[in-house]
DNA sequence: AGGCTAACCTGGCAGC
DNA sequence: TGCTGCCAGGTTAGCC
């Protein structure tokens, strides 16, 4: 579910509810969401490998990850997959359970305001939670080979990533390993707001072509993230609220509806193995 | 190199 | 009502 905005839109909520304040404790209910630094899902954890006495120095996102940081270099990085989610509320308040919530932080409050619950909650576990022991283990076994940020891309930058590759476009956009952030969603609305079609072969974009991609890129992402991203279903932001993007899809599970720009039918189609959606006179 | 498939999981929905 | 099959925001492994 979550992609780039869908996750920056959580991060920024978090920032406001916990940066700087003081991790309680930490419940685990299920064991195998959580990787110890040693990448490993199974064994002992200590509260203090997830943060339990730490303040939480920075809470981050690279690409769709989440991170965590602790005051003692350590942190999390929280991945969300197709259907997680972070949940986060007053600790006070009761309320039911929710069903496939796998690890729970009390955050300490104090004398002006509540201690607060932060949960990962992810019904598929796709997701899962990561730990790492600094940032160089961060930066080296957790977040590796990670491109660029999509926000930040620009039409040279893209064009370098994009190494002369013969694969679709949208599978290079697709693929982390070029430009970290961006999925099926934005991949649809990114190519359908430059015109250009999902099934061209990277290397056949001219240098104006991947200007007014990696332009559709930022532009796309930024009003995603504002709009709190795009809730299909699953993707909540911590105060239970829903993204409202979905309402400014062009591209996006509209097949069969009439395109925005010249009114014929949308089209869909399979790109690397994805569900693929686009209009066959706008995109060429 | 890269395309394709299956696998990892649960749940919602359409169709019968 | 209840069953079956298909689909879903992601990622990885294995096979050609």
């Amino acid at each position: 579910m979550p992609e780039l905005p869908e996750v920056e839109a959580v991060r920024r909520q978090l920032v406001a509810l916990i940066l700087d304040r003081t991790v309680e404790r930490v419940r685990v209910h299920r064991r195998d969401v959580v990787r110890d630094p040693r990448g490993r899902r199974q064994g002992r954890l200590a509260g203090e490998q997830l943060g339990v006495d730490r303040v939480i120095r920075s809470i981050d996102r690279r690409g769709k990850q989440l991170i965590i940081e602790f005051d003692d270099d350590r942190g999390l990085v929280i991945r969300l997959g197709m259907s997680g989610r972070i949940e986060s509320g007053d600790a006070k308040r009761r309320r039911s359970v929710p069903l496939h919530r796998h690890v729970a932080w009390t955050i300490a409050g104090g004398s002006d305001r509540p201690a607060i619950r932060m949960e990962f909650i992810d019904p598929r576990r796709f997701g899962g939670v990561h730990l790492f022991e600094g940032s160089e283990d961060r930066d080296q076994r957790v977040l590796r080979n990670l491109g660029p940020e999509a926000t930040l891309i620009d039409g040279k930058a893209l064009g370098e990533r994009l190494k002369g590759s013969r694969r679709a476009i949208k599978a290079v956009l697709l693929d982390q390993q070029v430009l970290a952030g961006i999925g099926n969603i934005y991949a649809d609305e990114s190519l359908f707001r430059s015109g250009i079609r999902p099934d061209r072969p990277a290397v056949d974009l001219s240098a104006l072509e991947l200007e007014r991609l990696a332009r559709s890129i930022r532009t796309t992402l930024g009003l995603a993230i504002d709009a709190g991203g795009t809730t299909l279903r699953d993707h909540r932001l911590p105060d239970g609220s829903a993204g409202t993007f979905g309402s400014g899809h062009l591209a996006y599970g509209r097949s069969g509806q009439p395109c925005t720009r010249c009114q014929r039918p949308m089209t869909a189609c399979v790109v690397a193995g994805r569900s693929t959606t686009w209009c066959e006179s706008c995109q060429a």
